[in-house]
DNA sequence: AATTCACCCAACCGCCTACAC
DNA sequence: TGTGTAGGCGGTTGGGTGAAT
């Protein structure tokens, strides 16, 4: 049974192993004609022997526009840790509020740089705050939105430990990142250009 | 120069939720 | 309403690379 662009239950790590330039180009141009959704779908379009989840994963954390790629600020660096320190592993919500950033990108840097920053109070590491202890991704739920809302703006405000303000919130913005993208769309298409 | 060690990061895994049928 | 599938997320792994010995 051929296995290959699909999840298998049996699959091995070392399947596909790193991504080639003539994969990336594949995807990039599946993509710009048929959008980044249908992540199974565009994986059969590009012909590539990768799962819709790789595909996806390829594109978020590496081909999308306006990507920033090391070099992460002081400040930065300062909203990740008052973030994280809020609402925890919530990596997705945390790379919301740094543009460019991806979630990936920023869970890596946590275990590789911040973590080591951080003792464990109480014995208790990365523990998620009352009312978002859901393991999995955005809050979803009209209460969990919230919840998500009220850590979003202890944030901004600087936790209330006698901080600086840091930025202005928006709760819409704070989830809403389908259009973050969009206007360097063109630019990026010119690296990745469809036959 | 060769070997070992530590670190970084891309990619995969497994679980969960949303959605289509 | 129940079931299957796709997508999204955090956790984890393993290869590459540079530093240390």
């Amino acid at each position: 049974m051929d296995f290959s662009g699909m999840d298998s239950p049996t699959k091995k790590r070392s399947n596909n192993g790193a991504w080639t330039v003539e994969e990336d180009r594949k995807l990039a141009e599946a993509i710009a004609v048929h959008g980044a959704r249908r992540w199974k779908k565009i994986a059969n379009i590009a012909g590539l022997s990768r799962c819709g989840k790789s595909c996806r994963l390829r594109w978020l954390n590496y081909l999308r526009p306006n990507i920033k790629r090391g070099n992460i600020s002081d400040q930065e660096e300062d909203l990740i840790l008052r973030l994280h320190k809020l609402i925890g592993n919530r990596w997705s919500l945390i790379a919301g509020r740094l543009p460019g950033r991806t979630d990936n990108e920023i869970k890596n840097y946590w275990n590789s740089h911040l973590r080591k920053k951080i003792k464990p109070q109480n014995g208790i590491r990365n523990r998620r705050p009352e009312g978002l202890q859901k393991p999995n991704s955005v809050a979803r739920t009209t209460e969990e939105k919230f919840d998500a809302e009220a850590v979003a703006k202890d944030v901004t405000t600087g936790g209330g430990e006698g901080e600086e303000p840091t930025t202005s919130f928006n709760m819409d913005e704070f989830y809403d990142l389908s259009m973050q993208y969009r206007s360097d769309f063109d630019d990026w298409l010119n690296v990745f250009p469809v036959k």
